[in-house]
DNA sequence: CCTTGTCGTTTACACCTGTAAACATTACTT
DNA sequence: AAGTAATGTTTACAGGTGTAAACGACAAGG
C-alpha cells in the first residue's frame, strides 16, 4: 500500500533527485559524497531501497538507469509533519507550530503569507481546540 | 551522551508519565491498554528502555518503582521538530510551517499568539532566507 | 578476444523499534 | 509454609535503517 515512508538517509538521496532528474546513480553519488562521506555502495543501497518502495522510478538508458522521483517533496514533508503532529495532543499543536516558527528563520514573504493564513483561519478557528487524548495521557482533562 | 531520542511507541509511555507522575508501571499500562492493545510485557519493555536512556527516573517504593519524567515534553517535541526541519532546505522551512498550520486546527488564542510572533519576527526577518544546501540537493541555486 | 571498469543486485551486519514471552524475586493469601 | 500474583529483568525475534563489501554482467579499451 502506501508504504512510502522515507528515512533520513533515503531523503538525502531523494533531495538530489528532486533537484535534478532524470539523474544517474553516479551523479547522485557525486552530489552527496562530500556531504555524507558515503561510499558509492551506500548510495547504491539507498537507491535500491527507494526504487523498491516505488518512490523512485527508473528509466533504462542502454544498460544503465536514470532515476526520477515518483513522489513530490511536499507530499513527503507533509507525511513527516503529520507523523510528528499526530504524536502530540491536538490542543498542543498550536504551541508546537509556534515553537517551530520561533526557532526558524523565515523570510518576510513567508511571514506575510502566514499572516494571511492566520487571518483566514481566524474566521473559523474554535475558541478552544478539543483534546482527543485518552484520559491519563495528557493534562487537558 | 545526549542519546535521548524517543521513538513513537516510547512517546506513548512518556505522555502518560508527563500527565501523571510519579506513576507505577501498572497504572501506565492501564492508561495505554485500550489505545494501544499492548500486552503488559510490551509496556514493561518500553519502560525499561526509557529508564536505560535516562528519560524516565525511578523511585523505589518498597520493592516496586514509581516513574517520573526526566525530560519535558517540550524538549522532546523541540528535538523532533528540529529533526524534521533539518531535513529540508532552510528556504523551505517557511512553507513547511505554513503547510502544517494550514492542515491543523488551532485555537483563536493560538492564532493571536502566532500573529504577535510574526509581528515581532518581521522586524528582523530577511528579505530572503539563504539556502544552505549542497549544490545539487535543492533547486534554490 | 581479454582485461578492466562500471553499475545494478545480493549479501552482510550491527543497532533501533515494536511486540512479547520467559524468568526471577518478592509480597500476599490460605 | 507453600502457592500465587505482581513486577522488574532477560531473552527473543522480525522488520527497518545506516553503512558497505562482494558478485555478476556488460561495455569499452587495448
Amino acid at each position: 500500500m502506501n508504504d512510502k515512508h522515507i528515512s533520513p538517509a533515503e531523503r538525502e538521496v531523494m533531495r538530489v533527485v528532486w533537484s535534478t532528474h532524470p539523474i544517474t546513480s553516479k551523479d547522485i553519488f557525486e552530489v552527496l559524497k562530500d556531504k555524507t562521506e558515503w561510499k558509492m555502495a551506500t548510495t547504491k543501497t539507498l537507491i535500491g531501497r527507494l526504487v523498491k518502495k516505488g518512490v523512485l522510478t527508473t528509466e533504462a538508458v542502454g544498460r544503465r538507469f536514470e532515476y526520477s522521483p515518483a513522489v513530490t517533496e511536499e507530499e513527503t514533508i507533509k507525511e513527516s509533519s503529520n507523523d510528528l503532529l499526530n504524536q502530540i495532543c491536538t490542543k498542543k499543536v498550536g504551541e508546537t507550530i509556534y515553537m517551530m516558527l520561533e526557532d526558524s528563520t523565515v523570510s518576510v514573504d513567508d511571514l506575510k503569507a502566514l499572516e494571511r493564513l492566520i487571518q483566514k483561519k481566524k474566521q473559523t478557528a474554535p475558541k478552544v481546540v478539543a483534546c482527543d487524548c485518552v484520559i491519563g495521557q495528557c493534562t487537558c482533562e
